[in-house]
DNA sequence: TGTACATCAGTGAACGCGCGTTCACTGATGTAC
DNA sequence: TGTACATCAGTGAACGCGCGTTCACTGATGTAC
């Protein structure tokens, strides 16, 4: 009896969680191509196929939602990085920053989302920490990455300088009118890999 | 007769022009600390101090407002930055990073602008090209400086690269919560500085 | 097994608001004779 | 110089809309006896 209503109660827990993502996943749709403030909850139930009232049932309000998304696809992408980076062990800088920049641009909802966190200036401060955690995870792998190169002044600058110019790339070009988006890819990959190069004399 | 009425008619020519002025610093104001959606009519028009309507004898529409706000500070922005570094004959790479990215951080309306221009995705071509200009007259300025350094394989690419850093060390760290205005400073300038190291290596 | 009641996810419709923009008017100034 | 008319910058009030969010209800499912 107790065994039954507990897997009963455990199939709605999971029936739930699939519904929670599926609206996780539809505002990630539209935040990748629009902004917060142009993404409505109205555009993000009708994607859904739900009603927009439906989604207060899971979430207190737009900024929440926003901030669950995020960390959602912060999870799925620094993962992956991770992942990436460890699995070959003798990448170059080049081949860091180039997979790092791709990446981002293959999978533009994250560095949509980011770029938001990082310019809007409205945001909560909790839901900054959120943002600054993954910030931080990231400047993790590039410490990882300059500390085997032997790195062992300015550690964090380094990686905070490298951070910012590849986020840099990516904000200044990947949205360059004018030009398809393999061409954009490549400009953006070429940059990443100058930058590389450049900063490889330090290493 | 006609002399008279031409003066006459001149003064009015900049007393609207002043207005319009007027109109056009109240935005830049206003686009300082807040996203173009964020900031409406209403507010451009209380610190302007006329009401909201009177916007619309002097711009089509808030788009107008926006790039025409934007062309005006980038024309000071760049005529100010294009000095700078036309006095100093012997800047170092450094001396014009640490310059360029204080001289925004301290009329941050201007990049605030910048980064909308680079991350809306909801701009008109014709406002798009009209911010590219801008960002062409910068690279220009960091071309011509590598130039002179004797820079001949891949000048523009390498502009680029160094635009696109030092944006990116603005856009992910001044806003930087929990830091009060001089430390962001502090630690811009310091990436700025490394970031140009780094470039000196190639240069 | 059948019936009466409780729960709760989902929603259509509405609320209240602020937005960009327009309209119809005012009143100061310029022009003509 | 005085008077009648034209111009036009400026504006208060309104328009229509879409927003985030809430409310009151439905109807499917679970529970108790």
């Amino acid at each position: 009896m107790v065994r039954k209503k507990t897997t009963l109660m455990m199939l709605k827990e999971s029936e739930r969680e699939t519904r929670k993502k599926l609206i996780i996943e539809s505002s990630i749709f539209l935040f990748a191509k629009k902004s917060f403030d142009t993404v409505s909850m109205r555009d993000i139930a009708m994607v859904a196929g739900i009603s927009p009232a439906s989604i207060y049932r899971y979430f207190e309000d737009k900024d929440e939602l926003f901030v669950e998304a995020f960390s959602y696809k912060a999870e799925e992408i620094c993962g992956n990085l991770e992942k990436m980076f460890d699995e070959n062990k003798n990448m170059t800088l080049a081949d860091i920053a180039v997979n790092f920049v791709d990446y981002l641009f293959e999978h533009d909802s994250f560095f949509q989302m980011m770029t938001h966190f990082m310019t809007s200036g409205t945001i909560k401060d909790i839901s900054l920490e959120r943002f600054n955690e993954t910030e931080r995870y990231l400047l993790d792998l590039f410490d990882k990455y300059f500390k085997k190169m032997g790195v062992t002044q300015n550690l964090r600058l380094l990686s905070h300088a490298f951070f910012a110019a590849l986020n840099g790339v990516m904000i200044t070009f990947s949205r360059y009118p004018g030009r398809d988006k393999e061409e954009i890819r490549r400009h953006i990959n070429r940059l990443a890999a100058l930058l590389a190069d450049v900063f490889s004399c330090v290493v």
